[in-house]
This record gives structure tokens, sequence and C-alpha cells, in this order.
DNA sequence: TCTTGCATGTTAGCATCTCTAACATATGTT
DNA sequence: AACATATGTTAGAGATGCTAACATGCAAGA
């Protein structure tokens, strides 16, 4: 008598997981829509409730959005922290490792990764986000000392890994942007994420 | 009896200048609410006309960004050809210079900035915001050559011209998402824009 | 067990938005 | 002057974000 498939229709008025439910059928048009084409109707109608149910559990669209956004930046997070420990520590591979990442998940789920970056710049304003953003920053960060063969991170770090941060980012805007035909930069992805971290982290930078 | 002064409200039926007056709305409207936030109807608003008046003259809501968004594109290409003008040839200061209009533009605009890039994946439909965006491309790819002593591009410039692309748009987009606070990365632009170039167009990076 | 409170659904409805249809007005051509 | 065309208007359909008021089910204590 409890709740049907998660997948069908429900049977009892209650719902028993909608705000998740919610949240992924976010997810989805995000990715396949856009961020900004998203509308909180056809969530609902995804999930098979009324448009009033969300406010229910969210206060507005933009939380809704906002938690999209959170959570690409933890799984982009995670899958950051999971290819390193593929690498042996203090290598350039663990940089480079980062890097791969990054574009991988950029282009996994554009859609998401324009929604943390791309859209309204009011993401300084949640200090969750900014909070997540700054200590995968520092991931990097640390990880360009440990290169150098430091444990504790110094400005020039701090700039090394800004650098390769800009780069990459870039990078990923521009792949999922559609802007690098492969006609027209035909270049291997990971020779130039290792040869650029080469270069940046090889050589100091001073920068200011 | 002929129309008012453009700033006020007009006393013919017809307006004389809408067109423009819409296109111009909409550029200050993406700019203070962001691409997302603009609506038709406020800039209807601000131009003094009825909410259909606009589709007199555009197909829809998109094309109308669409106009402002490579409008967007010109502007900062025109900013870097003047800026060129002002560098000797053949130096790398014509390559630091280009990135330095780009961040500009950026931080200048940066709704109009984001409109150009950060917004829906359908900019590769519009042939001439492609046409443009490859033009300008093939600039930064022509003084990297030169930079080379070369007149005619090579795949290591297109190659470089990419990194410095990447690089400069990544970075463009991380400043005007406060992503980097003054104090996280206390650099100096222009010196990291020519150590930068020095460091991708001074030495060879095959990249595939 | 009853009942009462709270969480979480619903429907109804308002304000806003995009865009179209039908109509109105100015302009220029013949 | 008559007419075609360009460009404005009002009216309204359909979608959306969100709120208010109401309905339903669960859970905890009398």
């Amino acid at each position: 008598m409890e709740t049907d498939e998660k997948t069908s229709a429900r049977t009892s008025y209650h719902h028993g997981d909608l705000r998740a439910q919610l949240l992924e059928a976010t997810r989805q048009l995000v990715e396949e829509k856009g961020p900004d084409r998203f509308s909180v109707s056809e969530a609902c109608r995804r999930a098979g409730v009324s448009t009033a149910a969300p406010y229910k559990h969210f206060k507005d669209k933009e939380e809704m959005l906002h938690h999209i956004a959170l959570a690409g930046m933890e799984r982009q997070r995670q899958q950051m922290l999971e290819e390193l420990s593929l690498c042996s520590a203090g290598t350039l591979d663990r940089v480079v490792a980062m890097g791969r990442v990054y574009i991988r998940f950029a282009r996994a789920e554009p859609g998401v990764f324009r929604l943390m970056f791309g859209l309204s710049e009011d993401h300084a304003d949640h200090c969750d986000m900014v909070q997540l953003g700054d200590d995968t920053f520092t991931v990097v960060q640390s990880e360009v000392a440990k290169c150098h063969g430091r444990d504790t991170i110094i400005e020039s770090d701090v700039n090394e890994a800004f650098l390769l941060w800009s780069f990459v980012h870039g990078l990923s805007f521009l792949l999922i942007d559609g802007k690098l035909k492969d006609a027209k930069v035909p270049f291997d992805l990971e020779t130039t994420l290792r040869e650029v971290a080469e270069r940046v982290v090889g050589t100091e930078i001073s920068g200011g």
C-alpha cells in the first residue's frame, strides 16, 4: 500500500521522495535544454506532481538550480580526488590529472558546468559554493606546492595554480561552446595538458 | 511635427528609430540584469513602445540577443585592432595587447561577454558569429606567426594561439565570476599576460 | 485508540512573459 | 487622391513563477 515504483505514477497522495526526484529532473533538464531554458513546470511534469509542489521543498527556482550547481561542484571535486588517488604523490601527473578531470566533467555535463559558472554572477553570494570552490582550488595549489617539493603553499604556487585553472577553465568553455572545431585545432588533449603543466609548474612565473 | 527628442516620449504615432533604440535597451538590460534575466517587455518599457512592437523588427527574443552578442564580438574585435595599431609589427607586445583587450572587454561588459559565450551552445548555429570568431582567432594566429618571423600560419601557431586564447578566456570568466578575489590571487595582469605569452610563444609546444 | 499537529501534497489564481492576430496610422509612390 | 507598405497599437492565447487556501496522510502524545 506504500508508494509504487519510483519510475511510475504514485498511488498515495504523498510522493515519498519528491525532493530528490525534483532535483534529478532539474539536473536532467539543465543538461538537456541548458540552464537558461530550464523550467520548474517541466520538472514538475517529469516528477509527476503539480507545479506548486516544489515550493514545499525549495524557496524558488533559483534555489533548485543552486542545489544542482553545488552538487555539480561536489561531483567534479570528487572525481578529481578519485583520479588523484591513482597518481603517486608529488608528481606532475597529479596536476595533469586534475585538469583532465576538470575538462572531462565540463564535456560530460556541459549544462551543469555552465550553471556552475557561466550563468549569473551571484554565485559569490552563496558562501557554500565559494567555500567549495576555494577548497578545490586549494587542492590544486597544494599539488603544485608538492611538485616543488614543498608541503606548505607559497605565493608562487597560488599563481601557478591560478594559471593552470584559467587555462583549463577557458579550454573547457571553448570546447563545450563548440568554438574549437577539431579541424581548427587538431591537438591532443593529454599531451597539451602535460606540456602546459610542465611549462607553468616547471618554470617560475612571478606574476606580481 | 516629426519625432520629438530621442530621449523623451515621442509625439508621432511612429517611433522613427525603434530598432536601434530597442537594441540599445537590450544591451543595457543584458548588462544590468544579466543575459538570463533580460526580458523583451522591459526593453519595450525602456523604449516607450508596446510589447508587440519589437516583433516588427526582430523574429523573436533570441534574435535580439543574437544581435547584441554579434555586436559585442565586433566591438571586442575592433578594440583589439585599435590596440594592435599601437604596437610595432612582429612583437610580442601585439599578442599581449590582444589578451589585454580581451580581458578588458570581458570586465567592461560582463553581461555581453557572457552572452557571447556562456549562454546556450547554439552559437554554432549562427554562421555569422562563427565566422567573426574565426576571423578574430585568425588574427591571433597571424600575430603569433609574425612573432616567429613568419608570414604564413603553420600548425604550431594555431596551437599556440589556442593556448593563449584558452588562458585569456578562462581568466576572463574567472574574473567576472568573482572567483578570483584580489586577496586570493594577488597578481599583476600585465605582467602575467606577458609572461604567459613569452612562455607560450617563446617555447615550442607541439601539442599533437 | 483518538486526535491533533506538521509535513507535504492539491487546486485556484495572480502577475509576468513571449509571441500572434487583427487593426490603426503614417509615409511614399503613382 | 488612392493605394501599398512599413510600423505602430490593442487584445488575447499559452506558458511560467509563485502564493494562498485547502486536502491528505503520518506520527506522536493524551
